[in-house]
DNA sequence: GGAGATGGTGCAATATACAGCACTATGTGG
DNA sequence: CCACATAGTGCTGTATATTGCACCATCTCC
């Protein structure tokens, strides 16, 4: 899981739900210049951040061992 | 997937794997002060942190709709 | 008891995520 | 063409993650 990975994951996601950017931001309460940022791969976002947007999209983290 | 979820995760698999903070600082590149806080959850880590020390660990993120 | 390993915390410096504002570029619908 | 929505970027200030250093507490082993 890279970054570019997450960020395709988010960018797909939010179009098939039809949410733009400036929603999302509305949604989950993080700065319009932050989603803005993170998907364009300028930033490496933390934790809270990447979970709270997830949880907005309907998805979540999770961790397996590498097989 | 909270913090302290993470927490719990990465502290269980490095008993495991009886790899110690120092270690793992070692093996991750990530400064020890940053492993010690982020294990006793004082802190939020970046995504890449996180991706870091989960592949030493031998784990990996994955993301995935919620039922 | 003393020595070493381990994990947690305080402090301070540096790097960078977060955030708002403004602007540009592109696409769409009138 | 014009107005609007959307996404991306530069600049800036603030908040905080990262880091090293030092110290304390606990545990184990000699």
């Amino acid at each position: 899981m890279h970054v570019g990975d997450l960020v395709n994951v988010i960018k797909e996601r939010r179009k098939i739900l039809r949410i733009s950017q400036k929603e999302l931001s509305e949604l989950t309460d993080i700065g319009l210049r932050t989603i803005k940022g993170l998907e364009s791969g300028k930033t490496n976002p933390t934790f809270h951040t990447l979970v709270n947007i997830l949880d907005v999209l309907g998805m979540e983290l999770s961790i397996k061992t590498k097989k």
